[in-house]
DNA sequence: GTCCC
DNA sequence: ATTAATGCGC
DNA sequence: GGGACCGCGCATTAAT
């Protein structure tokens, strides 16, 4: 069905959307409560768009949402400048099916480096489409034998169709490069390392002139938690090898339930996709009382549970990432004291109860078996992120009443997909 | 990089 | 001063 | 040939 939308506009402090329907003109409050709880709003064929001012919105059960305050930045979404026309079929079509293929790792493995090389040259979007011709050869059940049978795939283009036949002749890719050993090079890998500095700012100090790490320190934009990160750089670079990594949860864990054994808490990330070793440790914590409308009991909650880390030495240092999600510098009592054991990274947070297995969810990952399994869930009519999981009326396209999920295996039925272990959903390292 | 207009 | 749009990291 | 290609949250800048 083909209609007609008109661009998002905005009027004084209100949002007004045209309904892609009725074409009515809704205030985002209106349209906020007739067609979700939350401040997303799913335009088929068109995206998500997302109203910033849930802040300054408070939800109450009884009178639904009230404006208690006007905001400065209410909306982005897909806005344009002219009328157009969508299809409001939902045309996607994904080509892998779950699950690591192996038949063609000699290809997909230079592709891979393929992709990292234009992730390093900040090129987002050839890096995904490397990424999407290894989902693609993934998903293809056959040996390739040439580049030509290759290029029968979907996202397998004239350039890749060539880069295969290379590979197979000389098991490489001549436009795999690798990485320059200058000692600007090195110094762009480490700034990029530190928290909130990726290719652009660490572009950006580079051209400050910084040579060395030494000289950066004093940088004064930098905050605290890079400050220490930076100091640690090394330390902290280090990866944590499982082993560690359970001992890490064990302890928090067990500090956890002797507080009351109710708590829930899952360790994520890599670790619970069953690998060897992760730069950090991601930790959910919940509690059946962690209740949605009081997060700021949660957040107090995780706020002395974090104090009381430290003051026990397991801490040695944590920064705050938002109310209820902290990054806490972490070390294992030694016995031997000349020995200690390295400073690690854990990523805390805690989160409302109803949101706990969908959190433990959308962290575990990993990135790319997440993100498709959100594209499944909107194909099957679902919303789906860490905070919820609810239908969408096919017709209206509006979100209904989030469903309970009170295990993760309760998502996948919920969404009729077969459930998948942990340690069956990397996609990216096969 | 590929896809789609 | 307020709102719209963009930058950047994840 | 030429534009689109996640989308969110926070921060900053540009525009009005």
């Amino acid at each position: 069905m083909l209609t007609t939308i008109r661009p998002l506009t905005r009027q004084n402090t209100n949002t007004y959307c045209q309904h892609y329907l009725n074409n009515s003109i809704l205030t985002a409050r209106t349209l906020i409560q007739q067609v979700t709880r939350f401040s997303y709003i799913y335009f088929p064929g068109r995206g998500i768009a997302s109203f910033y001012w849930h802040p300054k919105l408070k939800i109450n059960k009884n009178e639904g949402i009230t404006v208690t305050e006007t905001t400065t930045q209410s909306f982005r979404g897909p806005v344009d400048k002219k009328n157009v026309t969508v299809d409001n079929e939902i045309d996607k079509n994904i080509t892998a099916k779950f699950g690591p293929n192996s038949l063609n790792k000699n290809i997909t493995d230079v592709l891979k480096e393929l992709a990292k090389q234009e992730r390093a040259a900040g090129d987002f979007f050839r890096e995904r489409a490397y990424h999407a011709a290894i989902k693609s050869i993934k998903a293809y059940p056959k040996k390739i034998e040439s580049g030509k049978e290759a290029r029968e795939l979907k996202f397998i283009g004239p350039s890749i169709e060539m880069k295969i036949d290379e590979i197979l002749k000389t098991g490489t890719c001549s436009y795999v490069t690798g990485y320059p050993d200058s000692a600007e090079r090195k110094l762009f890998n480490v700034l990029t390392k530190i928290p909130r500095i990726g290719r652009i700012n660490a572009l950006k100090y580079l051209n400050k002139g910084y040579k060395t790490l030494e000289e950066f320190i004093d940088d004064s934009d930098l905050q605290p938690d890079q400050k220490y990160i930076i100091k640690h750089i090394n330390e902290l670079g280090e990866k944590i090898p499982r082993l560690e990594m359970n001992i890490l949860r064990e302890y928090i864990f067990r500090m956890l339930k002797n507080l009351d054994h109710r708590y829930l808490i899952e360790a994520c990330g890599r670790f619970r996709r069953g690998e060897k070793c992760s730069e950090s440790l991601n930790i959910v914590i919940s509690h059946p009382e962690f209740k949605e409308d009081a997060t700021e009991n949660i957040d107090d909650f995780l706020k002395k549970f974090i104090n009381d880390l430290k003051i026990q030495g397991f801490c040695t240092e944590y920064f705050p990432k938002g109310p209820s999600k902290y990054l806490a510098i972490c070390r294992i009592p030694s016995k031997d004291a000349a020995n200690p054991y390295l400073r690690r990274k854990i990523e805390l947070r805690a989160v409302p109860y109803k949101n706990y297995w969908l959190t433990v969810l959308a962290n575990t990952g990993d990135e790319v078996f997440y993100k498709s399994l959100q594209e499944k869930s909107l194909e099957k009519g679902f919303r789906l992120n860490d905070t919820i999981l609810a239908p969408i009326d096919p017709n209206s396209g509006m979100v209904g009443e989030p469903l309970i999920v009170n295990s993760e295996d309760d998502i996948f039925k919920i969404l009729n997909i077969k459930y998948l272990a942990p340690e069956t959903r990397d996609w990216k390292s096969s």
